[in-house]
DNA sequence: ATTGTTTGTTTAAACACTAAACAAACCTTG
DNA sequence: CAAGGTTTGTTTAGTGTTTAAACAAACAAT
């Protein structure tokens, strides 16, 4: 049990301090103890040890409002480096970004085979590189967040990876043991959902869902402005719900589910049957864009249906969790300009009047998941500061 | 902003010493302090603090563990009362309970009319009823809680409650005005999620979903040990989550609802068509309960789907939720005998088998949701001594 | 009767915050 | 340009809460 003492009172209020320079910077003390109702000595006091900690900085003289020039203060966003690292299907992208979530470095490589043992070594070829390539700071990189196309548990194991064929396995540990560096792995819409949250389309948004449409479906479900990852870190299948209750079987058991419908992997089964498609063999969504470009109608048809049945899970979403917004994201939202209206009129004409929900497409394109496997690293590297009353 | 100050350290620390002896009383003070970790001396001022505030008392000397006897301590469960409302369709049912929850006096009545004036006034006549036997007390009776089978805002004003005909009635502002005691209104569903919570079948569970099958179908979302109400206070509303995408129309907008296959409305529609029952009209639950009993197969057959949709629609939330458990309350509780096994059957058959999700009926009966509504008025009267850190 | 243990209070010290006073730096104005 | 007022940030004295340690009271064991 967590008991109140003069410490903890000391954190909270650094912590509050620390806050409102991140959000607020360029920003003297006085403007600090003015926001946040601090004495103006207690500012000072928790500034000096900010900067002492190589958290923030002064940056000089600012300009006067008729009085003393006040000395202004900042964030310094590269007293560390965290690493983001979004591990596809196919593809690793990974990214080291500052504390602010700017990207320094990124590099991104195909993924050709899906064996474990490959893909960890490949993982930390791509670690090391980027750790090699930090610039000096007083922290160093702070952490390493992992965003995996799979459902993870309470201890950030991977229980099941469905198109890696992967099940049990340990990354965290294996990679803290690696490099001796906090390691956070998290399931890839989850890690969107906080990237989109912080630093894109969900930006002060308390309530949103984010639906990463890509070979399947996963949800991240941000609640409160924190996500919810569920009694044992599985929330959010919702690619696995059944909107056609007799509908086609799916090979997690249930019938009928969301992904069978409007999925990448959907929209590219449907496209084989189209006729004027039966000329082609291996087809991708970027040849679906293509076609659609240059007006082929049939493609735009099935964009259109794949919409409204992204739209019908929407629908349920909203109904659900009652969210400010509702965020799409991941491979799907490339095709933006034909699935917008799909959605929106499903979520017009099928919705409550009172579920004012706003549909939004991502704003990171495909950093989500890397931005927010950072942004994870870099929470917890706060975590130990930061302290919120209720 | 919250900042912290010696005044927010002693609110979190009696608070802490109050919940102790909530939840482990008969104490004593220094057991509390080995408990919490606190210093003797701070237990005992804080305890002297909240006896003065008559939320605690000492019943005298307990049993010696080889040294001086410990002075016993109790949580003053009579310190005031609360009243809980659950205002249905066609009946009333309110309840004094102590601050433990425990129902002091009870009183039902039919409800003929949904005419608001009316409903107001029987609600009133009823409250004045239940403050004229409260018991005397220090505090008297700190708050009503009114479960309405409607939507609300984050004002607690009704937005809408079909089966009443009700659309933006403010109950709370008007019930407050009379009785100038503090009064909090909600959704049905959320008060009986809250009342299974803290007093039934989801006791110490962070996580669960209560699903109140009634006429419709409303569910409660409780999140890391707190009731969800979504952005705008309209969470919970699965009752209209498609599952049969291209299923019957609801008038709500969509098509085929959850509610349409598995609440009690969709049950009486489809026993009306049953042959077995063509000689009998104005069917009610409790009819088809006793043709049941009575051996009646096409209405064991019927219950039986009833309850498969119903476990259709939980498998949706299990995969969207990843909860610690599932609650079946309200009317179609009743039919636990029939809808058990079916329920199960799909949990286990359409759920991905990590997904460990357990599936309980509520314990609080016809009362779930009259004590949520008073632990709500309960909540908001220690609110202001109740302090949480993270 | 003695010893050691347990309980709860008293005492003195530590510590973070605050109000108020203060010094420094700056703008405005006549 | 000198005087007066304003703004910024620090210093000082004081408040209030927790804590460790000492203490007194009550009790069991021997």
């Amino acid at each position: 049990m967590k008991t109140g003492d003069l410490n903890l009172v000391k954190k909270i209020n650094k912590s509050i301090v620390l806050t409102t320079i991140q959000k607020h910077a360029p920003i003297s003390r006085a403007e600090i103890s003015e926001q946040t109702g601090l004495n103006k000595a207690t500012v000072s006091s928790l500034v000096a040890e900010l900067i002492k900690d190589h958290l923030i900085g002064e940056t000089g003289p600012g300009k006067s409002k008729g009085g003393r020039r006040p000395v202004i203060l900042y964030f310094n966003q590269n007293a560390g480096y965290a690493i983001g690292i979004d591990l596809g299907v196919n593809y690793i992208l990974a990214v080291l970004t500052d504390l602010n979530g700017h990207v320094v470095i990124e590099k991104q490589i195909e993924l050709t085979t899906s064996e474990e043992k490959d893909v960890i070594q490949l993982l930390e070829e791509l670690i090391a590189d980027l750790k090699a390539q930090t610039p000096d700071s007083p922290y160093g990189i702070i952490g390493i967040g992992i965003g995996v196309p799979g459902i993870t548990d309470n201890t950030e194991s991977i229980l099941y990876a469905p198109h890696l064929s992967w099940q049990h396995i340990d990354l965290k540990t294996e990679l803290e043991n690696s490099f001796q560096i906090p390691v956070t792995v998290n399931n890839e819409a989850n890690a969107g959902a906080h990237g989109e949250k912080l630093y894109g389309a969900g930006k002060d948004i308390a309530n949103l869902i984010y639906v990463s449409a890509g070979i399947g479906i996963g949800t991240g479900i941000v609640i409160n402005d924190e996500l919810f990852k569920g009694a044992f870190g599985s929330s959010g299948e919702m690619g696995h719900m059944t909107i056609d209750a007799n509908g086609k079987l799916c090979r997690c058991g249930n019938c009928g589910c969301w992904e069978l419908y409007a999925s990448e992997k959907a929209l590219l089964e449907e496209a084989a049957t189209l006729p004027s498609l039966q000329s082609k063999t291996d087809i991708h969504l970027e040849d679906l864009i293509q076609q659609a470009n240059e007006g082929n109608h049939e493609v735009c048809e099935l964009f259109y249906k794949i919409g409204e049945y992204l739209g019908i899970g929407m629908v349920n979403i909203a109904n659900t969790f009652n969210p400010n917004a509702i965020i799409l994201g991941n491979r799907l939202s490339m095709l933006k300009n034909w699935v917008g209206a799909a959605i929106e009129q499903e979520l017009e004409q099928r919705l409550f009047p009172f579920q004012n929900v706003t549909f939004k497409f991502s704003s990171l394109g495909v950093y989500s998941c890397a931005l927010g496997s950072a942004a994870f690293a870099i929470d917890k590297f706060f975590a130990k500061n930061r302290v919120t009353v209720e």
